[in-house]
DNA sequence: TACGCCATGTAACGGGTTACATGATTCA
DNA sequence: TGAATCATGTAACCCGTTACATGGCGTA
């Protein structure tokens, strides 16, 4: 699922790895993001399987920086990946639900102090989500007006990740609400 | 992370790994599950680790049940994990998102077969969790009032889960809307 | 007759994290 | 003076999936 996500960023232009890394980290973290270690490794077995190719661009007191670009293989490789329509639901994993769901037995005050904590993490996520002007997207159409399709969809999973955050959030200070008036105090 | 899933499961009750599944599946698969490969292997594991001990049932036509039970090792280690807070948000990686971030050179017919056949799925499944009666959690405080601050956990996750698909669901279908009326047709 | 349930496991592989290793430049 | 940014990589390990292997019982 990497090696797409890598094409993906590289179909628009050539990159380095570190690049790709800041990249992601600014726009698709919340729903996919890598270490720049596994970033590396990847870009290696992309260039293996013959889908990117690197040349290397020295400089002085810093290692030299190695850009990938794409190649015919990697765009098809690319395209059918598009093409290939998701026929299941994602299944997620969130350690936060699975301890609340087992947290009974650990009693009020752990409880409530969990729940503020995310709340306080989750209220910072959001801020900086709706924060982010307007968006990456926009500047992109000024420039770009021919892509719009891109600045759709980008403002459609950056809207995602706005309404997972509010949505999180209010779920995670009603809960917090019913566990103050309705769990048992401990003993 | 399942070690511990597996300790919640077993703190209430001794189980086999084939039940241990069944439980996962019934309650906590929208946000943690496990392949029964895994579950038989990380049994082991904690029985390496003193966490938990088997006994095995015999049966006859039939392989013999292995009844994995808590030991107090396996109860500490367990009450330590619920009472270390998370100090971190949880990163989710999902495969939809991904591609349609990607998608604006796939087309609008791509496009919209990937979104429909997306919500699809996903009423599908919210269907089945808003039908799962009041759920398990009622039950049990029936027959169980003393636990009241589980059945109360219980229904907390439960709801974010209805809430979850809700809020996906509605993202697909107004995405799909945008797509429509604004997405420039593919030449 | 065929599918789903019960019930256990092993082996190969893939994907991802953490730790290790290096080191100059710029800004507060 | 210390932290963040730029910039690359390797090695060990952990977690999880897929495929393989076995086989009787109940039900549609």
């Amino acid at each position: 699922m990497l090696k797409y996500a890598l094409l993906g960023f590289l179909s628009y232009q050539p990159l380095t790895g570190y690049e790709l890394e800041a990249h992601m980290r600014s726009s698709t973290q919340h729903f996919w993001h890598a270490r720049l270690s596994q970033i590396y490794m990847t870009l290696k077995e992309l260039e293996a399987d013959g889908w990117v190719n690197s040349t290397v661009e020295p400089q002085e007191k810093r290692p030299d920086r190695r850009v990938y670009a794409v190649t015919q293989a990697g765009q098809d490789a690319f395209s059918a990946w598009l093409r290939d329509p998701l026929r299941e639901r994602t299944l997620a994993k969130d350690p936060l639900l699975l301890k609340l769901f087992f947290s009974a037995a650990a009693g009020k005050d752990t409880l409530r102090q969990q729940l503020e904590l995310q709340i306080g993490l989750h209220r910072e996520q959001l801020r900086e989500y709706e924060g982010e002007l307007p968006a990456v997207a926009l500047e992109l159409l000024q420039d770009h007006p021919e892509r719009a399709a891109d600045a759709l969809l980008w403002q459609a999973v950056r809207d995602f990740g706005i309404r997972y955050e509010s949505m999180y959030l209010t779920w995670l200070e009603e809960t917090l609400e019913k566990v103050e008036t309705r769990f048992p105090a401990t003993d």
